[in-house]
RNA sequence: UGGGGAGUCGCCAAGCGGUAAGGCAGCGGACUUUGGAUCCGCUAUUCGUAGGUUCGAAUCCUACCUCCCCAGCCA
């Protein structure tokens, strides 16, 4: 008790940050003090091949990538590939990559429920056996019918009581393929009366003659998810089986199976999957966009897809770093797309080179700088870390600047280029405008200004400032570039709100791409490789897109920097 | 008017009977050759509502309100 509390404050704040709590935390913590699952944490991300992985998903993968990393468990890449009429390869390729892009590893080995097809029918037998499973003949419709409503209990379907002989006979010529589809069912016997409709014996297995992608023909019953899941999480020696809360509904469904069987009985555990604002996030409306070609592939930039965030640039780290700061709780909520740009710049920030490119060029004439002249000045390549080193760029009598930069009017507060106003071109000169050209509609088309010789370098020697620093480009060095600039997909913040009239695609922002098809780059950027990135200074991150050519490169804007001037404008429009 | 969940600052989210963390956003200010970054301040007398228990409640009890999920041979 003679601790200085001083000394207690400075080790405090020396130590990491402890991952912060969370009610899963405290679920593994509470396990492991009683030693439920022998001090083992063994946790699965189970997508279902059946579109691509989204920005909610990478909740879900880092949530149990973490989990097992900071428990020294382990995490199994799991398809849950149950219904091969919606589920394909390039599903499957897809998402391995996405998950190995965003960073996890998980051994040699991908995990398939299909994989457990034989154990699974073999379980489904020992159920018939027990008298716990039955064939029904009723159709779908009829299916319907008898499971009653929210409010009134089922009925027993008149198959229930069949004998066990019977069920077998007719479960093994389900799987023989003497059925078509919809014919025949295996269902649970439970309780058609139970207030959760999940129990009201639920069907186990349908008859499907699909193609799967792995197992090809060889099966034309599959199991559903409800009897594929658990178990598939028992063999895997899962402990902590998290999902989302829409299946907690389904927990005593999956305990009920667990039990019946006598098998190893992981936990499920359910959490609040991620919602953000201005996106959608279901697999049914994103396979919509892209089969309605409201965007251009599961990649365009603009989708919340990990294909399509990747693309518009965002880093594996950023996503991380997001989902770490959103949390994990059980209450539905929307996050704010700004924290996830928020998290894109911090990440970017520190890594992106920095390079001047001009959108929307403006020519500027230097009347007073010589004709054939061409200097080179070096530029910093990064303020924040400097072993990023420095680059030349060259300046010569004709430049482009950004047209933003510049007002003919400016309004109060507006601190860059205008008629008599001096400035300074970064890492270059001083220069003041001293004529505007313009064409016969009045645009302006062409400034005329003058350097001062002795701002070489960007200070003056008599220690006179400028209030704004201007990125430009010299006419005669500059690369050819094509530009895309991204906003929201929606217009609406919730796109997901029902609507009288219409789905949720009228809410599509008619104005999320602009493609800026003559931009400026500084010759550095020559050749430079699709999905490097780059902080075009004083506008944003932009990133190289694939559908860049040789003799003109194509970027991506993966999000602007913030811009206090916008604010500005914004705040008091004058 | 069945069952299962959730309600703490504009948005996420800690808190687990001892007197409201943190992040994002916002607002001031410092600094600045990116109106970037960085830095420094400010922002919930109050935890869906109403009662109750307690010396003490966001935390316990009761009732009510609101929102989400479930009636696929989808997952």
């Amino acid at each position: 008790m003679t601790s200085n509390p001083d000394e207690k404050k400075q080790t405090d704040s020396a130590e990491a940050t402890p991952a912060r709590s969370n009610f899963i935390r405290d679920i593994i913590d509470e396990d492991n003090r009683t030693g439920k699952f022998d001090g083992r944490v063994q946790t699965r991300f189970p997508p279902e091949p059946n579109g691509y992985l989204h920005i909610g998903h990478a909740k879900s993968i880092c949530l149990n990538f973490g989990l097992a990393a900071d428990y020294n468990g382990k995490c199994n890449l799991r398809f849950d590939d149950t219904n091969p009429a919606k589920e394909e390869q390039e599903y499957i390729d897809a998402i391995i990559e996405n998950v190995r892009w965003l960073g996890f590893e998980w051994g040699d080995k991908v995990f398939y429920a299909s994989d457990y097809f034989e154990q699974l029918f073999q379980w489904a037998v020992q159920l018939i056996k027990a008298g716990k499973a039955y064939v029904d003949d009723l159709t779908a419709d009829q299916i319907r019918e008898y499971r009653g409503t929210l409010t009134q209990p089922g009925k027993e379907s008149p198959h229930r009581s069949r004998s066990i002989d019977e069920n077998m006979d007719l479960f093994e010529r389900m799987r023989k393929g003497e059925f078509p589809d919809g014919s025949r069912v295996l269902r649970a016997k439970i309780d058609m009366a139970s207030p959760n409709i999940n129990l009201r014996d639920p069907v186990l297995y349908r008859i499907l003659h699909a193609e799967h992608p792995r197992t090809r023909d060889k099966w034309c019953i599959y199991p559903m998810y409800d009897f594929a899941h658990g178990q598939s999480d028992s063999i895997e020696g899962i402990t902590h089986s998290i999902c989302t809360l829409e299946f907690e509904d389904h927990r005593p469904l999956y305990d009920w199976c667990l039990d019946q069987l006598g098998i190893y009985h992981p936990k499920q555990i359910e959490f609040a999957r991620l919602n953000l604002n201005y996106t959608v996030l279901s697999k049914r409306k994103l396979i919509k966009l892209v089969q309605d070609k409201h965007v251009r592939g599961w990649d365009d930039p603009r989708m919340p897809t990990l294909a399509g965030v990747r693309r518009l640039g965002y880093t594996p780290e950023a996503i991380r770093n997001f989902c770490d700061l959103i949390g994990i709780a059980k209450s539905n909520s929307i996050a704010e797309i700004g924290m996830l740009q928020y998290c894109v710049r911090q990440d970017l920030n520190k890594r992106a080179q920095r390079v001047m490119g001009v959108l929307k060029p403006l020519r500027v004439v230097i009347t007073n700088y010589p004709e054939d002249k061409v200097e080179e000045f070096d530029a910093v390549n990064n303020p924040e870390d400097p072993t990023m080193g420095t680059r030349k760029v060259p300046f010569s009598r004709v430049l482009y600047v950004e047209q933003e930069d510049f007002m003919e009017n400016p309004p109060n507060k507006f601190y860059r280029l205008s008629p008599g106003r001096e400035v300074r071109l970064r890492y270059a000169y001083f220069i003041k405008c001293v004529d505007v050209i313009k064409d016969e509609q009045g645009n302006v088309v062409e400034l005329h200004c003058t350097y001062d010789p002795e701002t070489r370098g960007g200070d003056a020697a008599d220690g006179r400032k400028v209030k704004a620093t201007l990125h430009w480009v010299s006419a005669n060095h500059a690369q050819a570039a094509e530009v895309r600039l991204y906003d929201h997909l929606f217009d609406r913040a919730n796109p997901n709100e029902e609507v009288e009239d219409g789905d949720f695609t009228a809410f599509i922002n008619p104005n999320s791409l602009q493609v800026l098809e003559s931009a400026w780059i500084e010759p550095s950027l020559a050749g430079a490789a699709a999905g490097s990135f780059y902080q075009f200074e004083r506008l944003g991150y932009f990133c190289v897109d694939p559908d860049s050519k040789t003799d003109k490169l194509v970027f991506n804007r993966t999000v602007s920097l913030k811009d206090e001037w916008a604010k500005v404008q914004k705040n008091q429009p004058s």
